[in-house]
DNA sequence: CGGGCGGCCTGGAGGC
DNA sequence: TGCCTCCAGGCCGCCC
């Protein structure tokens, strides 16, 4: 389940090979994700050099010359990795990227809550994808400050607060419980009843826990690999996500998984209030 | 208008 | 071992 970190991670990786080069060809296999892919990819692609990789949200946007970018969202299950083969493919295989120098690039998502979509870069701070999206939490316009101002404001339980992109974007499942986790606060208290000092807290711990799993390379719980087909590590730091009936390390309570709007919170009795 | 929830998917886990 | 059910969850869009 990829979230920040993972798409982050794999930005990271793949600018390093990527940047400069020319796409020579976009393969579709099979586009009828839940967002239908366009078919005239390679046709607005093909033979364009990749001059950036941006990331907002948890999105991955490939800038190509001539004024075309690539929106890539790996949803549930998707993976973008480097393979040698051009020829053997997993029924899942939904998009090939041939570049310069043999770099073969392939998008599978067995579930297919993904997206692959094209925007004129211009505008795509207006696209509808785009254009409601709260803060970065890695950058300044995400502080202990903005997200008070803004828990003041609402009666939902923090943890779902929390996962609104309207709020704080990038910030899915597994974050949001160890963020909470991380400073003391029970995912089911009104977002309202947060003080200042506590969402000061709350802001550091997300930074610091999406920083954390960035450096270890990401989370890989399930369905997450890098560019390599690598897993990430950040699943070894993880205090309280899928550790429910096992003992909090700190204080040795047992942790709980409650449900809140359909999505599971996992916390420590002991340390969160 | 804001928040809750259903629908989209398939693989993997767990129960019998 | 095999089949069936349930669960995972990001995001949109509908509905209250």
């Amino acid at each position: 389940m990829p979230e920040l970190p993972e798409v982050e991670s794999l930005k990271r990786k793949l600018e390093t090979r990527l940047i400069g080069k020319a796409l020579r060809r976009v393969t579709l296999r099979r586009a009828d994700l839940r967002w239908p892919i366009p078919k005239n990819l390679n046709q607005k692609l093909a033979s364009r050099q990749l001059v950036g990789l941006r990331r907002r949200s948890k999105y991955l946007l490939w800038d190509f010359e001539g004024g075309q970018t690539l929106i890539v969202h790996l949803g549930m299950s998707g993976r973008l990795f480097f393979t040698e083969s051009t020829r053997l493919f997993d029924t899942h295989d939904h998009v090939l990227f041939d570049f310069d120098s043999k770099l073969h690039l392939r998008f599978r998502d067995p579930r297919r809550f993904g997206m692959v979509l094209i925007c004129v870069t211009k505008e795509l701070p207006a696209h509808k994808l785009f254009c409601h999206l709260g803060p970065e939490p890695l950058e300044n316009s995400f502080s202990g400050d903005v997200l008070f101002l803004k828990c003041k404001k609402s009666r939902s339980p923090i943890k779902s607060f929390l996962m609104n992109a309207k709020v704080v974007v990038g910030v899915g499942n597994i974050y949001a419980s160890e963020a909470l986790f991380k400073s003391g606060i029970r995912p089911s208290r009104p977002a309202c009843k947060i003080t200042q000092k506590e969402a000061e807290k709350l802001c550091a711990a997300i930074k610091s826990v999406l920083e954390q799993s960035i450096e270890a390379g990401g989370t890989s719980f399930r369905d997450y690999v890098g560019a390599n087909e690598e897993p990430g590590l950040h699943q070894l730091q993880l205090k309280v996500y899928g550790r429910d009936g096992k003992l909090c390390e700190v204080c040795h309570h047992i942790i709980k998984k409650i449900t809140q709007t359909g999505r599971s919170s996992f916390y420590c009795p002991g340390c969160q209030r």
